[in-house]
DNA sequence: ATGAAAGCGCTAACAC
DNA sequence: GTGTTAGCGCTTTCAT
């Protein structure tokens, strides 16, 4: 185990640390010859420098904290998948943490993160966040941070997200060109940034189709479809409408796969019945019974931008920030649950 | 930004940094009056050590490496769920790295993972790996390693998998019970020890119920499924026997959703004419169409039980260890895919 | 009961 | 071109 270090090339070659230490970082002022001497040694000696040494010296640890709802969620994983991959190769690591939606868990991972000095976090908000003091402190304490997908309007600094509005708009326009009329929005707390641009684009393609807006049409779910019963009675709700809906344009993973179990249990048949376009990056959307119409967003490349302009603004901190707000745009892929002919 | 130090309450209480720290680690030598003051004071300054300093220190850096094929596939997402949450309770944090099922990727992480001083690794095999070297080479340099689901036979250490064997053979028997009489298997490469058990439950199954083992009904998918050529290929092969399956038995996540969309591309009813019985942990297997029998693994269980040994290794090293093989048993869902009337 | 000093591995300012 | 030294934050002998 014991792992070579630059005293020991020092030791072996009769030389200073510093002398050692400068030859492998390949600085000018070394002998070309004593160089090659010791960068041979080391290599020979399969001497790997101990990050824990360099983080202690220069307080940089070379990772990133990534705060997220939860992992086995179909978007969140391709969104991880897209962040390690760039970040591995841009030399960090990559520590994750799962915000259950929950707010308390997102300060305390929030606190522990920065506990462990990660030197920038990534963050997607929960939804039961509405506080975002810890993020605020962190960031005038000079730690960067950059928000994907779920992200704060009171905050400066960059952002990766969907187009959720031209998602939510699209997914809508399909459901009345192929003649629903009376269209259900499932979807997230409010508070989320998502929630509220989709309810918009949703909105604006009622309106721009002469189609009315009903507010007993929208259902928030306080947790997301997470839990059931609540999934269960917002769609009993709707379905219990004088007018029910037609159809149901859903706003997250668990709320679309959620309401698909509700009503295929309550025997309502799909799209016959009632139409379904969901928000999600379920991969098996082709295999739903019936297939399942989806706007799909593009997690991985999210994910990778999102760390890229992290890393960027660790290694470059900006002083009088221009920051920037990539809003990436998503494809809804027509399949059978949307009823188009 | 600024942490507080250790250094700076010694300053501002006009004590010496050896006493503060004594005082904070509650030794008994330091007297109850310094202690409370420091104590209050550090609370009050909201003093956090700095975890990297103790790192150099008693180089032990409190985080533990996990090496898995994807973190995007169902089965993976649980088990870093699993592991996350108890290595967190702990103290420890984890750092993820996917070896894409590439032998030269396991290795690279491997190495990095090492290098940047975790305390252990929990590693599920990529499987084009047959080469251990690199991971008998830590284990005699003293580096705890647990396996956990596709684990190597030649390595002693503990390892935590699902009992596949039994999985199988209930699958298998389910299809026989059900009224199928050529029941193929789709699977990943042989070096796996989860393709080697299942394929023994499986045969163990034939053999019990007096059923022709065929060779020809076995195909190997070099990558698991996640090439799709490949799978088509396998399944065109079963297919094009002079007796083609009645049912087909798949052995992992992808295997079994590519084997879907093959036989549904390709207008072959399930279960009419080919039934379906996936190991899988998919979590939308109700809804798919037809809904899916599987055998589901207890993957949030695994990753927890797994994190718990390897932690227990590195915080209490054994000599002349016993190692445990923990095997958790499957659970059989059984749904429409299977035609069980 | 408290302080001084060394050391974990590395870098960099400052000698020479 | 190379060596000496101090310091990153903390713990731990060894003095007192």
């Amino acid at each position: 185990m014991e792992a070579i270090t630059i005293k020991d090339i020092a030791k072996a070659l009769n030389l200073s640390t510093s002398t050692v230490s400068r030859a492998l970082r390949n600085s000018y002022e070394i002998n070309p010859e004593t160089k090659k001497l010791v960068m041979e040694y080391a290599e020979r000696m399969n001497y790997r420098p101990n990050p824990i040494a360099l983080s202690l010296k220069d307080s940089k640890s070379k990772s990133i904290g990534v705060i997220i709802p939860e992992i086995a969620n179909h978007f969140f994983s391709q969104l991880i998948n897209g962040i390690e991959s760039i970040a591995y190769n841009l030399g960090y690591h990559v520590v994750i943490f799962q915000s259950h939606d929950s707010y308390e868990r997102e300060v305390a991972n929030t606190n522990y993160l920065v506990s462990r000095k990660v030197d920038g976090l990534l963050v997607s908000l929960a939804s039961l966040t509405t506080d975002l003091f810890h993020f605020q402190d962190l960031m005038e304490r000079g730690l960067p941070i950059v928000f994907l997908d779920r992200v704060p309007k009171e905050i400066e600094t960059h952002k990766v997200v969907a187009d959720n509005f031209a998602g939510a708009y699209e997914a809508t326009k399909h459901l009345i060109q192929s003649g629903r009329k009376r269209i259900a929005h499932l979807t997230s707390p409010i508070y989320l940034s998502n929630t509220t641009e989709r309810l918009a684009g949703y909105k604006q393609a009622l309106e721009d189709h002469q189609l009315p807006f009903d507010e007993s049409y929208v259902k928030y779910c306080h947790y997301g479809g997470k839990i059931v019963s609540e999934n269960e009675a917002a769609i009993q709700e709707m379905l219990s409408l004088p007018e029910p809906p037609d159809a149901i344009f859903t706003a997250s993973d668990k709320l679309t796969t959620g309401c698909m179990a509700v009503l295929q249990q309550k025997k309502i048949r799909i799209p016959d019945e009632i139409a379904i376009v969901g928000f999600t990056n379920i991969g098996v959307a082709d295999l739903l019974n019936p297939p399942l119409t989806a706007v799909v967003q593009p997690a991985m490349d999210m994910g990778q931008q999102a760390v890229e302009l992290l890393i960027r603004l660790i290694e470059h901190p900006q002083k009088n920030a221009e920051f920037e707000i990539r809003s990436l745009k998503t494809s809804l892929i027509i399949r059978q649950s949307s009823g188009h002919s």
